[in-house]
DNA sequence: CTTAGCTTGTGAATGATTTCACAAGCCCTC
DNA sequence: GAGGGCTTGTGAAATCATTCACAAGCTAAG
């Protein structure tokens, strides 16, 4: 398969907000224009983005809000549930244990784990905090896709590869350093601090960051 | 100035941790090599990037670690500390008014409000929760630059307008769907269900996206 | 059946970002 | 103070992403 942009990918994940909000509002087809006014981006940039996969849409007609829905979401994935274990129970990762954004979209937290003795044990929206200890044993028995690491930056690295080591193959990563992951291995980091970092930048030199 | 890209400043704050963790561990000096292995990244990137905003290294030498960090702080706007406040008290809102990412770069948590009045009153790491309904009070008092995010989706046009209409000219948004700000209001988001949404289109269509 | 009115899908053009490649410059040694 | 060995800073080239622009195709109306 060809090669796919990121932001494609991105925008595919948000037309897919907006289509399923058009789908409980009633509406039954919908046009490239209206998509693309809703996510802030062109029309003619949300067919590029589909044209990538196929063709979903009829001409003069717009797209079938359903039909285009379920498309995206066997693109992306989505049609089959993804299993999640988050590594670190503090402050972030038990918000993210029971952040419900995941679980609506089919990303199932199957364990959280924590190395610290007093987290382990607690009760994070139905799932056990764990010892780190038993990472590996279970990985080999819940076979998660995805890891959540929510660890201090000095333990990241480590847990990343324990985690990718025992089978996980994705790997989300809030801890605020970059990690090295072997090839094949999907990463993607989320740095807070950064965020802000770059509205800093752009409230600093006015203007000279695109605002969006 | 001339448009610098997102992509280009997300780097410069990478480069600064680990300018940070050279200067502590006694390194003095740095070449754009070293610092693109850290980072992730070619060494022709890293003197790309400064080059925007000045020569900074010295030939056959390389970068002397404090003061290219310095220089990055400055072109950052982190010289100065930035007043933040979070909106939102539910479990993330809460998770990063204790984040200690954002105190350690110097953004300062001034406020933090919530609709729920189960809610106001309780401290989070030295700030009580305030009513919504002081938003904008507070706001005119304490001039917080920042103003990031953390109601649900539902919710967050309406806080988006008001903090902006108050103020506020930076906004960082948590909440699952994007916001239209008005010309002059620097915006970001993080879409942690997109993240992970990214990772699953990842690990469907193998090798379609570069792995980074 | 034909025409009018939309909207898609997509090559081509433009714009943005990254990579290349090398002259210029600095330090150290001899 | 001349030469060798590095490393920066930067135009030019290459790659990647977005926007343009329009033929093709669908529906509805007459």
């Amino acid at each position: 398969m060809k090669h796919i942009a990121e932001s494609t990918v991105r925008r595919l994940s948000l037309y897919l907000r907006f289509l399923e909000e058009y789908e409980a509002s009633g509406h039954a087809t919908i046009s490239s224009g209206e998509l693309a006014e809703s996510g802030g981006t062109t029309s003619a940039q949300v067919r590029k983005d589909l044209s990538f996969f196929g063709s979903f849409g009829k001409r003069g007609m717009g797209y079938t809000v359903k039909d285009l829905s379920i498309a995206i979401r066997e693109i992306l994935g989505l049609q089959r549930p993804w299993s999640v274990i988050i590594v670190g129970a503090g402050k972030i990762g038990a918000a993210l244990a029971q952040y419900r954004g995941f679980t609506t979209r089919g990303f199932r937290v199957v364990g959280v784990y924590d190395r610290d003795p007093a987290r382990v044990g607690t009760k994070l929206d139905g799932v056990s905090v764990r010892p780190e200890a038993e990472l590996e044993r279970d990985i080999a028995k819940l076979k998660p896709e995805i890891a959540v690491l929510c660890v201090p930056a000095e333990a990241a690295q480590a847990i990343a590869d324990r985690v990718t080591k025992a089978g996980v193959r994705a790997v989300l990563n809030f801890a605020p350093t970059p990690l090295k992951v072997t090839e094949g291995v999907a990463m993607r980091a989320v740095n807070m601090a950064t965020e802000l970092e770059i509205l800093a930048f752009g409230l600093t030199n006015g203007g000279a960051l695109p605002v969006r």
